[in-house]
DNA sequence: CATTCTTACGGGATACGTAATCATG
DNA sequence: CATGATTACGTATCCCGTAAGAATG
């Protein structure tokens, strides 16, 4: 399980289709596919039905989307927090920044 | 930023040395080297100080570490949510269980 | 010289895209 | 035939380990 994987179950998860995942997520369909059967293969358990008409999700798929939305989340925090320049208002703060030269 | 990066991390924050995390991790110290490099460039800001005796954490390394912890115990309970057979003790379910077959 | 991090380099695994295939209506 | 998922296959990218290099005490 990785995070890679996450970001594309919820592409898939949202837009219910393969083909729209993909430009969702920038990939194409196949990788879509790849990824999907691997983490089901990992779950040992199906995350979607397949149907004519294109991916439903099954309860599994339904638990595993809200822990990928709160994965995903703490992801973006991590990162918006550890990059350099936090980038608050600067009239917010009274005291003086640590602006360099 | 990845999961495996994660991982890496925290076994370098914990050792505060790229020879015993590379044992804690079961991988070469060359990788850990390079993966905290990149987490380093990612966020444009440096995660350890290089001292003659290892690694020590800067302040933004000490954050990183705290949102680490969390984004992987989160995916520690998303795969043991996901995977098949929740495993809850059946006595605490009164109710029959859907056993296929 | 011992320890520790960094850099160079080559092999192996993984992810990817194009295209062919199967399934459905 | 139109739509949508899977499979096949070759390519590109990334990760990794061995080994050499640079810094420190």
């Amino acid at each position: 399980m990785d995070s890679r994987q996450l970001r594309y179950f919820i592409a898939v998860y949202e837009q219910r289709n393969l083909s729209r995942a993909a430009d969702q997520a920038n990939v194409a369909q196949s990788a879509l596919s790849h990824h999907i059967a691997n983490l089901e293969a990992e779950f040992a358990t199906p995350l979607f039905e397949r149907k004519p008409r294109g991916m439903e999700p099954t309860a599994a798929g339904e638990r595993l989307y809200e822990h990928a939305r709160i994965i995903l989340r703490a992801m973006a925090a991590a990162s918006a927090k550890s990059r350099k320049a936090p980038a608050s208002s600067p009239a917010t703060s009274r005291s003086a920044w640590p602006i360099p030269g």
